[in-house]
DNA sequence: TTATTGTTTGACCAACTGGTCAAGATCACG
DNA sequence: CGTGATCTTGACCAGTTGGTCAAACAATAA
């Protein structure tokens, strides 16, 4: 039994965590390839050896570092799913809507193309069927949709929107700015050399322009 | 070595294959029970085992159908590929522009809804980076995809439809269509008990509707 | 019935995988 | 420097996995 963080033991700051410098590191290389490897294979395909090789440490370090290959899964998601809800988040019911939409769209298809080892990683995940994600799934992840949904319905409601339903509209944001991530081969194989971003920017500015654009 | 398929050697018709009614039926049971697995687990987390419980068959029997682990794969790719593009071959230049792309959308979208293995399959497989269908991608796909980019640009400079970057289209129809199968659980977990699919159908139809109009 | 062909399986194997462990190497600091 | 804490590793292990094989068990046609 290792794993080094000392839980909730600390004698004064109480977020940095790792200790030494070494730790810092190889946490970090750790995790990193883990990224990489996880969100190319999958949990279960995923070996300990391709992250231990990838991260430039032995096996045996990497659980010096991290109690079982679960456990480096589990940081990752767990540190990742803030992130990747933020621009939801930021969603403003005080700014204006079809902006906040479509600001929201940007913000996420950057992360699409700056974040697509992570954005495939939750692809991975849940269409495997979310077994280590399931409970945010309902719980955080539900509770912030039904919530950002209500303020979309509000300003239908208020005739600044055209009308639509909320929840499939961020349905639609994340089913079209992951997809240049988690399908990025497909995309490239079909756009050949042309950089799919840029694009796609203009692409789905036009889409929700017209989508989102008040009145008919 | 095994491989019961006798090459072209066939002394009548050349399609039917399967000889034997017990061939017919276990083959056919084989490649159902790797639908299930190899679209829930990606071909790497797979198991033989797995596949051959759920087909009731013994490993080695399994063996005795399929050469290997990747022959199973590869016969599901190729029968279903067809099948997963027909739609999209459907796309009538002679027909109405709006009426052909809304109509594509749909068939997508009830494909997500009856063949959710299907689609899993194949996002597994390209999430990993295809390393089994590159050359389908770039080849077959990429040449269906150019088509009928042609056809609707030809649409939009009649103006008989909206402005719209074709590829990026047919992109959006993929991603849009297939997030209901590929995220079902995402989906569900956020929705509730409701039933997505005719939701996503009115939402949908709202959507190309308003992006594919022509004149604005 | 018998010979032939088709089907099934238990036993087995080598490679791989997640994980352990004790011993050694290195570091930080008084 | 010395000493305790941190870090690293080779050797190892048990379970899993794709795949083999010879022998047994059907099905069927002559």
């Amino acid at each position: 039994m290792n794993s080094l963080d000392p839980l909730p033991e600390d004698g004064e700051s109480s977020r940095p965590r790792r200790r030494t410098r070494i730790q810092q590191r190889n946490v970090e290389a750790i995790l990193d390839a883990a990224l990489d490897v996880f969100s190319q294979a999958g949990f279960r395909a995923a070996t300990l050896d391709a992250i231990a090789e990838r991260a430039g440490l032995s096996k045996p370090n990497l659980l010096y570092y991290f109690d079982s290959k679960e456990a480096i899964h589990a940081e990752l998601l767990d540190g990742l799913l803030d992130i990747w809800l933020d621009p939801l988040r930021a969603l403003d019911a005080d700014g204006d809507p079809q902006a906040q939409l479509m600001g929201y769209m940007r913000r996420k298809l950057d992360m699409s193309r700056e974040m697509p080892r992570e954005s495939r990683l939750f692809a991975n995940e849940i269409l495997q069927g979310g077994p280590r994600i399931t409970d945010t799934l309902g719980g955080t992840l539900k509770a912030l949709v039904d919530e950002k949904a209500a303020i979309i319905r509000g300003w239908t409601e208020a005739g600044r929107l055209a009308p639509v339903d909320p929840h499939h509209l961020i349905f639609s944001i994340w089913a079209l700015t992951q997809h240049y991530a988690d399908f990025e081969v497909q995309v490239r194989a079909v756009l050949g050399a042309r950089d799919p971003f840029p694009e796609a920017e203009t692409f789905l500015d036009t889409l929700y322009g017209r989508l989102l654009a008040p009145q008919g």
